[in-house]
DNA sequence: ACAGCCATGTAACTTGTTACATGATTTT
DNA sequence: AAAATCATGTAACAAGTTACATGGCTGT
């Protein structure tokens, strides 16, 4: 969604190099959402080309130090206080299920029944990971788990009502 | 989310001409959100590069008529029954949190109180909506603005939660 | 005549993403 | 020595998005 941010974040923590921020990255996402290494690169090729971050030195190890400039940090504050919008359509399968309509899709039920396996998988992996956030430091990531759980929760009641009418 | 399937929805329902396809979607989507007229035609070139779909011909008036063709079909089938994952992070907000914490935002109630107005906003937006949905064929979109409806509220209260856990 | 919508398109750019290449260092 | 991980990068593409140009048609 944004890796451009998340990584002006990590160098905001302190100066770092390449690889250090898939790691980095990783961590904070606590491998839930996969990253290619390559990714980070390119990333770190386009902040510094718009100036967001920049390279005064190497480490010890001859490595690239990225370091975030002002006009970096203004742009993390700025996306920071940006509120996401586009309520309706954020979620891509509020998005299918209207164009299934469009086609006037005969296989509603299964496509329900698609969204709604992965969705449990989901909810059981994440319960898995909440109940390991149990040091101070992954606070804030265990609320999140229980934000989303709370929406797993309610999609599924909701896919199952979808059923239900399709029924009708 | 998807341009790309949406249209190839509008036209698997019938040959349809550039513009069409803009009044098409907005319709579809209600207006809730807004197509810049060029990216259909890109996002048509596309489809007709990779042979989705076709012109075969053209209208009375001379505009050229795009059709599904075999392949677009498929395609279309694949991606509806293809259901949606990235449960933590489908949802922006999340992923931002996320990234204050990172760099120790000290402007996280700020942040989410920002978020709450838009959600309200959002909230009121799409209840009037909801209550111009009573003919049968605005039955799928008076479902989907439910759903987001519940989505919002469960937001709304979570961030109420948030700002109480960030205080403590 | 003029405003406004109908209608089509192009050039340029952003972000995400992958596949692949390459070599160093560390662990087994 | 072989395997794994550390580490950096490039080329290419996908999808979204915008600003802009252009001209026709329609109603007032």
């Amino acid at each position: 969604m944004s890796v451009k941010h998340s990584l002006l974040s990590l160098i905001y923590e302190k100066p770092r190099h390449g690889y250090e921020l898939k790691i980095g990255f990783e961590q904070m996402v606590q491998g839930l959402w996969p990253l290619n290494a390559g990714q980070v690169y390119t990333t770190l090729d386009r902040l510094e080309r718009d100036h967001l971050v920049e390279t005064p030195g190497h480490d010890k190890k001859d490595r690239k130090l990225y370091t975030i400039t002002s006009a970096g940090k203004e742009e993390l504050w700025k996306w920071l206080n940006q509120p996401v919008g586009r309520s309706l359509f954020k979620d891509e399968f509020y998005f299918k299920f209207l164009c299934a309509d469009q086609v006037s899709y005969e296989n509603k039920e299964e496509m329900i029944r698609n969204q709604k396996e992965t969705m449990v998988k989901d909810l059981l992996h994440l319960t898995q990971l909440k109940k390991q956030m149990m040091t101070p430091e992954n606070r804030t990531m265990k609320l999140l788990l229980e934000g989303a759980l709370l929406h797993l929760d309610a999609d599924i009641k909701w896919l199952d009502m979808l059923v239900d009418n399709e029924m009708a």
